[in-house]
DNA sequence: GTGGTCCAATGGTCCAACCAATTTCCGCAC
DNA sequence: GTGCGGAAATTGGTTGGACCATTGGACCAC
């Protein structure tokens, strides 16, 4: 039997443009900087850190990757969102998104989280958070009327209030992700206008269990509204018969 | 009548990063590079695009803020996974996640989405795939005898196994992602040696009701599978008195 | 074999320019 | 004073060249 090695982690070398972006979370901290505000010049921040500016600009590669800052050529480079010194990030990619297969394939996915999401939302949700989602669903509710099927931004949101309330930001996270992905998908028009009417009664009822705390009843729910969506797809796609490129 | 100028410029002069990107997917597609292999060393790139090195550098990092690639010093650039022409990329970061509750918080994704992936499993799973997650079960009960618990990589193999046969590749890539940061607190030894010890019987119950093609079964020993964890981990943050920062 | 030395290849960093988009500002016409 | 137009400054994007640090293979002495 040979020795176990396992007890020799590899040895710790120090990366320089991580240093940088240390540095640069302490100074958004310091200077107390809020999204959209903008950042030191790459020349400023290469000066004051005495490193190249070539460091400088491989480091805010690396955060404009992550979406956390948007570079302006003639302008700045400005903060898109909070950081902070202990940030996990996760970057997710996702092969061949552009035909039927892979808009069902999110779909399963936001079916698990969707559902989740619900449950956990009746369990925590304060009579506040009740109020603040009926006040969404109502605003969807009215405009759903009167524009005829047209509210998906209203939709949007009132699923977003239910995330927020579910306690975890990793659902809204995620599915904000996926959803603006999908929009790249529909927003070019193809015929699917009155898409998601199925699914309208359904946020009411949702809301109805969360409301009454009913945990298991929002899990069932928020399945048979992505149901329907998961539906108007395969009709969708059956009359367009089925194009591989959307 | 003005003449139609759509079939000109589509020049180089705007995003020229994002054209050796293009260009650096051409070039994988077209030698078959697999992952684990090697990318050509920056300079050629350089050379044969007719940029400059530092472009290529720019693309590259971004690439592997993607964790698609990886790069060694001294040794080369290399592919780490499968890339092609048509991909979305989904930056998620977490805030804050050096705690405890932003472990939790990765737990009820996980939750969720094992689950999912463990009912689409059992529904979806040809003779091939079932043997092939036996196999896994195998290695990863015999890792575990013999090692007295230590069979974290093994142990991941067999759920890599699981959601690989659910058909959707989305599973692997967002529980993979979040494996990863996973590993970043317990690589720190912190006396939390057997972790995962209590859910041992549960990945041979998973596979019991997927090899009888029990989809309900599967989500329910997935779920209690999940929750052993969380118990383990709430123990364990007990016992070390609520550390904010493990 | 084992260990050591050397050396070429390769990613990491640096510098000093210049280019291109944007913003700022100043002077001129009204 | 107001509005506008164009120069000038600012800022990110790109270039080419240089050197450093690490890697990994070749070669050698023991």
């Amino acid at each position: 039997m040979s020795l176990d090695y396992n007890s020799l982690p590899p040895v710790h070398t120090i990366a320089r443009d991580d240093a940088v972006l240390k540095a640069l979370v302490g100074f958004v901290g310091a200077a107390d900087l809020q999204p959209g505000q903008k950042l030191p010049t790459e020349r400023i921040l290469a000066d004051r850190l005495k490193v190249s500016r070539n460091t400088v600009r491989e480091a805010l590669t690396r955060w404009e990757g992550l979406g956390l800052v948007e570079r302006r050529q003639g302008s700045g480079t400005y903060l898109k969102a909070a950081v902070s010194a202990d940030m996990l990030h996760m970057p997710l990619t996702l092969a061949g998104g552009h035909d039927f297969a892979s808009l069902m394939q999110t779909l399963e996915i936001r079916r698990a989280l969707e559902a989740e999401a619900a449950s956990l939302c009746a369990e925590r949700a304060s009579p506040a958070d009740v109020a603040e989602i009926e006040r969404k669903l109502d605003v969807m509710e009215q405009a759903f009327r009167t524009r005829d099927g047209m509210s998906a931004e209203e939709d949007w949101e009132f699923h977003q209030a239910i995330y927020r309330v579910s306690g975890n930001p990793l659902f809204e996270q995620i599915i904000a992700a996926m959803h603006e992905l999908f929009h790249r998908f529909w927003e070019h028009p193809l015929g699917v206008r009155d898409f998601g009417h199925a699914s309208f009664p359904y946020h009411r009822t949702i809301y109805e269990c969360i409301a009454a705390r009913d945990s298991k009843g929002a899990r069932a729910e928020a399945l048979k509204l992505i149901a329907t969506v998961e539906d108007d797809l395969k009709r969708g796609a059956a009359k367009l018969k089925l194009p591989g490129q959307i």
